[in-house]
Formats: C-alpha cells, sequence, structure tokens
DNA sequence: GCGGCGCGAGAGAGCGCTCTCTGGGACAGG
DNA sequence: CCTGTCCCAGAGAGCGCTCTCTCGCGCCGC
C-alpha cells in the first residue's frame, strides 16, 4: 500500500504536477480534456492529497480549535452535542477539521501556540473566564477568535450571542400573563454577562420581583429554591435563570407540598435537554444553539480569509418554549 | 511578526538545523553547551515547530480522530463531555490533537480517507450501528482503531467497555436485596451488544422477571413504562437499562400514583448525568467514561505505534452507586 | 506578413522540517 | 607515531505540495 502522490497522477494523466495541482484545486484555466485525464487518473490511483505538504505551502492548517471549559464546569452541559453539531454543519462540506479542546492546566497556551505555529486556523472560545487573559492576547495578535457570548468587558471581538434580555423579559411576560402575584427570579452569576442580563431583563418588567441568586448549577439551584421559599412562602411565579437549576429547584418545591405550575409556575432558560427531563417538563426561554454555534464557524472562517477584518458580533432572538411547568 | 524557523534558531545559537532539530527533538546525542545555547536561541526567538512540515517528513499527523453519532441520536448523550475529557487527558500531554467528527452523510468516509491520507493517525469509534461497513474496512486496511463497546458481531478489533453482565447482575441483586418480589426490566435495544448482554445479565439473576423492551431513549422509556404497569400493575422493582429512559419511566409511576422507591424500586443504568436530574435520584450502575476513555486513547497510541499489534479488549468492572430510587 | 497580446501548460523554486550520510576530532590500541 | 574506532556536528537530500515565472502557441491588428 504505496501514498499516491500528485506526482503520480500526473505521470498517469500526461501532464505536469503543476496541472493536476490546478485540476485537484478547482483552477479555471485547464483545457476540458486535460482536466478529464487528471480526474480519471485521480480516481483510477486512488489520489488524496497530503495536506501536511499543502498545509507546508498555503500556510493553512485547515482546522480550527473549539475551547471549552472543562468538565467539572460544563456539569453534564447539555450544549456541547449541539454546539459541536453547529460547528460541524458548516465547516465539515470544506474539509475543516474541528480540534476540541478541554480546559486543564496549560490548555489556553497550547491553543495560542497552536495558533502561532499554524496548527490551528482559529478558535471558538465557549464559556470563557472573564479574567482570563487569552482573549485579549489572541486578539492583540490579530489571530483569528470567536466568541460564544458576549465577553464580560467590552473589547473588539466577534461573539455569536442570544438577546438574553429579551429572553428574560419573554419569561417574565409570560408568568405576568399567568396572573402570577408574587414573582421572583433565582439568577445566574452575576459576574457573567449571561447573568447580569437575564437578571436585568427580567427586572426590567417585574421591578418588584423577589430576587435570590444562583450560579446555574443544579446545586445552586436547590439551595436558591429552599431559601426563596423559606423567605417568601407565597411565590406563585418564578424566572430561573437556567435550566439545570430549574431541574434542581422544582422537587424543592414538590417536597414543601407545592404543585407545578399549579401553585408555583416555573420558567426556565436555555430549552437544553434539562428542560425535558424535568417533572414537569419546562417551559423555558430557548436559545438556537446549533445555528448559534453554526454562525460562530461562519464568523471565524471569515475573520480566517479576511485576517484583519473588523470584529461584529451577532445577537440571535430567543424563542419561549411553552410546556407544562408555567 | 514574522515566523520563526529552525534555522533562524540554529543561527541565533551558532549551530546547524540539524543540531536544533536533535535539540527539539530531545535526542540525547548533544553536547551539553551546544544544546543549551539552542535552548536559549529557542526561547529568545520565541520559536514553535512547524507542524505541518514536520508531519510532512515523519508521517504522523499528531492528530486523532473521535467519530461520533449525530446529535439526534445522541439525544442529550451526557458522555460526550467525559468521553472528550477522558481522551484529552492522554493525548494532550503528547501534543496530540483531538479533531470531533459527528456523523452525517459522508462522515465516516471522510473519517477514512483523514486516515489514509495521513490527516489522523488513528480514530475511536463511539457507538458505531453494527451494520456499519468501516470498522471493517478500517481494521482490513490495517489502520488503528479502537471501538468503544464491543462489536456486535466478533471481529479482531481493540475495543474498551464495561462489564454491562457484572453490570446487570448488580442491579438485580439490588433489587432482590430490596425484597422485590414482582420484578420486571425495560431493556435497551436487542440489536446492540449493551442492550443484549443488560438483559441476559439481569435475567440470568432474576430468570422470571418481566421484559419489556425500551432503546435506551426518553421516550422509549415512557413509553416502555407506560406498558409496563398496564400489563403488570404489582410491579415493585424494575431494572431500566439506562437512565436516560429512567428518567422517562419515573414520572409515569408518579402520575399512575405509585411512589418511588416506596412502591417500585428503580435501578438505572450509566450513572449519567440523567441520574441525578431524576426525581428521586437514581440508583444507578456506573460506568466509568472518562478512564474508559483514557483507555481508549492509550490503546489506539499503542497501535500507532506498534502498526501490527494484535486486537486487544479491555473491560471495566461497573459499580453500584446506591442512591434514593432503589 | 510581422509584431504584439493573451491564454494555457510546464519548469522549478521553495515551504520548514527530519534524518541519513559524511567528515573531523578525540581517544585508545598496536 | 600511525591507524582504527567512536562519537558528535554539519551538509544536504528530500517529504508532497503550491505558485510564480517562463515559454510556446494561436490570434488579432496594422
Amino acid at each position: 500500500m504505496k501514498r499516491v502522490t500528485l506526482e503520480e497522477v500526473a505521470r498517469v494523466a500526461g501532464v505536469s504536477r503543476a496541472t493536476a495541482s490546478r485540476v485537484v484545486n478547482g483552477a479555471s484555466s485547464v483545457d476540458e480534456s486535460l482536466r478529464h485525464a487528471v480526474q480519471k487518473a485521480i480516481s483510477s490511483t486512488g489520489y488524496l492529497p497530503n495536506i501536511a505538504a499543502r498545509s507546508l505551502v498555503t500556510r493553512r492548517a485547515a482546522a480550527i480549535g473549539l475551547l471549552l471549559p472543562d468538565e467539572r464546569r460544563m456539569d453534564g452541559d447539555p450544549h456541547l452535542a449541539s454546539v459541536v453539531s453547529g460547528v460541524t454543519r458548516v465547516v465539515r462540506p470544506l474539509g475543516i477539521h474541528l480540534v476540541l479542546m478541554m480546559t486543564g492546566p496549560g490548555t489556553r497556551e497550547q491553543a495560542l501556540s497552536d495558533l502561532r505555529c499554524g496548527r490551528l486556523d482559529g478558535v471558538i472560545l465557549v464559556h470563557t473566564d472573564p479574567a482570563d487573559p487569552v482573549p485579549g492576547q489572541l486578539i492583540a495578535a490579530g489571530l483569528p477568535v470567536v466568541l460564544a457570548g458576549r465577553p464580560l468587558t467590552p473589547m473588539p471581538i466577534t461573539y455569536v450571542d442570544v438577546n438574553q434580555t429579551v429572553g428574560a423579559a419573554l419569561a417574565a411576560r409570560r408568568l405576568k400573563s399567568l396572573q402570577c402575584n408574587r414573582i421572583a427570579t433565582i439568577t445566574g452569576p452575576q459576574d457573567t454577562p449571561a447573568g447580569q442580563d437575564r437578571l436585568a431583563g427580567f427586572l426590567a418588567e417585574v421591578p418588584n420581583a423577589v430576587v435570590v441568586h444562583g450560579d446555574f448549577t443544579r446545586q445552586s439551584g436547590v439551595a436558591a429554591m429552599e431559601r426563596l421559599i423559606g423567605c417568601c412562602p407565597d411565590v406563585d411565579g418564578v424566572f430561573i435563570a437556567s435550566d439545570l437549576m430549574a431541574n434542581g429547584a422544582i422537587p424543592v418545591l414538590h417536597r414543601s407540598g407545592r404543585k407545578v405550575p399549579d401553585d408555583v409556575a416555573i420558567v426556565g432558560f436555555d430549552d437544553s435537554s434539562a428542560a425535558l427531563t424535568s417533572e414537569p417538563e419546562l417551559t423555558t426561554v430557548r436559545q438556537p444553539i446549533t445555528d448559534m454555534a453554526a454562525e460562530m464557524a461562519r464568523q471565524l472562517l471569515r475573520q480566517i480569509s479576511e485576517p484583519r477584518s473588523p470584529a461584529t458580533s451577532v445577537v440571535f432572538e430567543p424563542t419561549l418554549v411553552v410546556r407544562d411547568s408555567g
């Protein structure tokens, strides 16, 4: 099983290597008969271009990185598969590889050097710690990056996000339309843009809402709901800023003898798989994760092909998915 | 921002490119003072080796693929993050990239050609369709592959699995120790080894168990439990062959007025995140997914470094995780 | 009829690295 | 003192590809 090179294809087709290369890369200025001969030679020899050799001269790796928080922080994050799927959809037809990197000691530096040494053409950063210096370094170096979600401190970087504020407002209006009188919210972490915006968007609609803080994790949902029914027993509608927290919070209500949605209406956020594994199934605010991920990939590819193009941000509109919890 | 090449490092250090290369690759036969000079030159120039160039001559891509079923079939599969994490742990310190590929039209062929043209050194196959010809083609071509889970039809291929039979037996014994008299099981798909083994292992312990079929998905768990309480209302212990199905099945019991675990004890399988999002939390059989994934990576690396080494299989032992459902 | 022009194909120079092969110096043995 | 041996550094040949540059050929205008 010997490797087939372009040289050999050219020999079989009776043309020069240059012409064979033109056919492989779809250049237009090749005579139809020669093109045909080359194509026949390619399929008869089973030729596959050597990406390393190509990449050496084009200085393109044809690979992008997806930098993820580590397993622990993902907490069974149901988004991962959707994100990968969205990115893949855009990137695969182009023959571009998706390299997964999970945060761990040294990962971000590794990603940076992979980028610098041309092993990766760009990276998508997910769930980035606001204090992380890497995004800043990347844009400073003019390397292609796209962020999932608005960065906490404004910077000239391309990102894709859902309109968190509008999403929270959607949830608020749903609870109001359900005639809830005593409305509360369990928030996400207030050191993240998503956490902040979901709270702000909600309070804009329900200024007198009771506010209890969580951090998006299931456990924090449990704790927050316990505090909430302690301090505010007559609550009858709660916007919980992530489905995962709602998933932890609902059993607390049940144990306290409250029925969902009859006694307390619940609206979550994310429309993650946790929305379906809750009992009852969650009414929630849906973010089009897969589409957003595809858009991140597109934005990244644009940056790769037009290096110094300006940073842009794309904001998707969320929708309310009404199920059984509120 | 110009690229730094080995040539330049050599020039700065006052040695030949060959010697610089030896230092970079940790060859032993370099004089200590020269080695030091080169190392200083590397850090002062900020040199990073160009992987494409290296890969062109070594014929190693320093990248492996992880072939996954598509999003739909994953159904919010909670394993993905754990698998990635386990593989990453082994592969990252070696500077090897993990390329994610989700099944879609043509993906498997793409993986095959990536392997053939040297863009990938090996692949890990997860949740492979038993009818899929790709694994067979891969081993026939002598390319490095590792399967997650025993293949349906025996073939000389390396795989890593958990002892499904023992796991099911663990679940069975738990239900028996709970003094359940009317024991049933909701199975996985019987055209998969996992589905078969979990049923067989269970029946070996509880030969007279009621058997209802599912396919590992949540929805099938709902449907199966509805059928089960229809045909066997006095059931008081159920082994459900995946946590996801259990997650769908438990609310059915609740709606029928049965309490878990008081009226019906439930034991799941997987110890996935669905086990924690269930109410009550699931007693379940745990597979050490992350460790298994790490082992898959190790097996793959071994195959890559010793091309024609014999296929081996590694089987992990499951453990019972007792929580609230049974 | 001749020079200029445009178009398509070939020649060849690298891209940055590894690795074999060669050469030279140090040391030991004869 | 000369030769054989060993060891370490340098020279140089590629790895397979892309892409620029050159060249030849056919066509047009004058």
